[in-house]
DNA sequence: TAGCTATATAGCCATATGGATATATTCTCG
DNA sequence: CGAGAATATATCCATATGGCTATATAGCTA
């Protein structure tokens, strides 16, 4: 587990592959489309798609030619459950509104 | 604020740096009181701490001889804030919940 | 002030990272 | 099948990172 949490924290502690996350949000994309906002080679691009593919943040697709790449969201809850630890630290509503949850009728969070 | 969470989201990708977070997360500690428990010298140990501060994640305060550190939560904000955008993506009752908030009255979050 | 304690800084080394260019691979299509 | 398009891999280079040992600095305390 830690090493899943180093290899996403580290994924994102850039501000390329960030943006790549940030355009995927959007949608699935090829690699020139990812590629295209940016002033770096192709290769540099697909090496930071290794990164983040491996990181688990993205998946990539088969579509005739091209190998489009989709978000995985799974990788990003991942550390949203550790950071929930820490929450209480800033998030002074936080405590109150977990309480107030449990007291709610009717509300079933899944 | 791009440099800002490269800062953060790499001082996060390393499981000694959270670990010292997570002890400082019980409360104030000196250096040696954060190093006892790895086995890595005292000067490695300082050279995390002086990442993790440089990031925002902690702050060095003065005590007799010492020099103890704090938790600095904003800048666990600061992430979360980042994350918040996709949050949707895995978080099914997200948006249920906001929208329940909205509703409920006598709620409010501060 | 001298010495002890707590911590920081300097310097060194090995490995990792991010970029580039050149080339290989894999499909699609005529 | 041969050409072109989309992407991956191989190399190479410069810089960053994480660890160590040795040493410097700062504050107590006798």
């Amino acid at each position: 587990m830690d090493d899943k949490l180093d290899a996403i924290f580290s994924a994102l502690a850039d501000p390329t592959r960030r943006a790549i996350l940030g355009r995927l949000a959007k949608g699935k994309a090829t690699v020139a489309e990812l590629a295209d906002p940016f002033a770096l080679s192709q290769p540099a691009i697909s090496k930071h798609l290794k990164v983040l593919e491996q990181a688990g943040l993205i998946r990539s697709g088969r579509e005739a030619n091209s190998r489009p790449r989709v978000l995985e969201p799974a990788a990003l809850k991942t550390i949203a459950d550790w950071m929930a630890d820490y929450r209480r630290f800033w998030d002074q509503s936080f405590d109150r509104l977990d309480d107030y949850l449990s007291k709610v009728q009717g509300y079933e969070n899944d």
